[in-house]
DNA sequence: AGAGGAGAATTTGTCGTTATTTTTATAGAG
DNA sequence: CTCTATAAAAATAACGACAAATTCTCCTCT
């Protein structure tokens, strides 16, 4: 964990690196860009975060603390029934999601590399997602709310589902070409995917048969 | 297009390229590297792709070429119905990414950057990519076949399902697990696409309600 | 006055690229 | 078959640009 010291040029240095990172990426990213985009000097980011791999730490962790506390809120409803637990999960990750999305798909893009670094700062809270996951599916089939599946594969789908739509801005832009209102895409793609938890995961379940059209 | 030397060094520093691109990401690559890792020197680099980017042009595009065709070629088959045709087509996109785990999550990877560069290389594929899903989709609509649905989120959804696996290698690996003949995984996965399309795109569908365990 | 925050200059290293040279392969003439 | 002219391929060396980190200097508060 970065231990950084406060101060308001330390936010405005962490706005433009997570945008500038999203944009053109860690590595095509230099200190200069961001000093320059943050209309401060290149050293003081030496200062406040010792060094460029300090002030990716201090965005990644930042934004994982609270993603993994969302994760923990909807867990916590699990004996409320496995499948009202899933669908809370999905709303939460998706509205925080919705709120960082160039962070998210910074995360999405970095994790894909194979740079110690990034899978070191990253993994503790990657096991975390996978466990209460993991929980609340092997709950759901242990209950007879959903059918018998595979759950890793199940995981990776949920994962996917939630992480599309910050990954590809060409695809996205057509989706929100149909959903105008950015502020309402959560609320949108959040039915979309539990939609996707009644047709794959439930058992045969009222309403799971009406008609998907959204428009 | 870019015109490229033939010649046996070509195909190392291409194969060398791709490992290291996909494990450390085109800006984190550097010329040395690759020269390194291909032993070769570095010269002949520019040599045989002119610079960099000319490397990594050939190589998404060499990619996408055949890419491009087996989509056609599953395309083709649409006047046997819809489902027929996507599905074919899921397998088809699916089977030729397992074979180039490495090409598929590069693209994925930089596609999501900002750079212009990567963008328009791969834009010309993409609109027919797009194009021949939307066409499928929407004749299955037509057809009543299909559910009516929000074409683009599904489309966003298959494109998701088959990116999925390439992306993140620590949800993979869990699957491979589960699966752990990697060379069966192309199949097995393409199965639990198919049970996707079942579930959410066909309408009542015998044997759409069969368990989803494949263990 | 002194501590700590901010800017400037310097150092060191690496990057992509190019210009040039050396080696290897190919083909034609004697 | 040998020798040489010619082109292709590969290696060498070096340039200019810019990166990150470090150090030094200046400024501003209490």
């Amino acid at each position: 964990m970065v231990k950084v010291p406060r101060g308001p040029t330390r936010d405005v240095i962490v706005k433009a690196a997570i945008s500038l990172f999203n944009t053109k990426g860690y590595d095509g990213t230099s200190i200069r860009d961001i000093a320059a985009e943050a209309k401060v000097n290149a050293a003081n980011i030496a200062y406040y975060f010792r060094n460029k791999q300090g002030l990716l730490e201090y965005c990644l962790t930042s934004f994982y603390e609270i993603y993994i506390e969302e994760l923990e809120k909807g867990y916590s409803l699990l004996d409320k029934g496995a499948e009202f637990c899933l669908k809370n999960i999905v709303e939460r990750l998706l509205r925080y999601q919705c709120e960082h999305p160039q962070l998210t798909r910074l995360i999405l893009r970095e994790m894909s590399i194979d740079s110690q670094m990034v899978r070191e700062i990253m993994s503790t809270y990657l096991v975390k997602e996978r466990y209460y996951f993991r929980k609340v599916l092997e709950k759901g089939i242990e209950a007879n709310e959903f059918r018998r599946h595979s759950v890793p594969y199940s995981i990776l789908q949920i994962k996917g589902l939630l992480s599309m739509p910050f990954l590809n801005t060409q695809y996205v832009s057509e989706v929100l070409y149909v959903f105008p209102h950015e502020k309402y895409f959560a609320d949108k793609y959040t039915s979309e995917i539990h939609r996707w938890i009644n047709a794959v995961l439930c058992k045969e379940h009222n309403g799971n048969r009406e008609h998907l059209m959204l428009l």
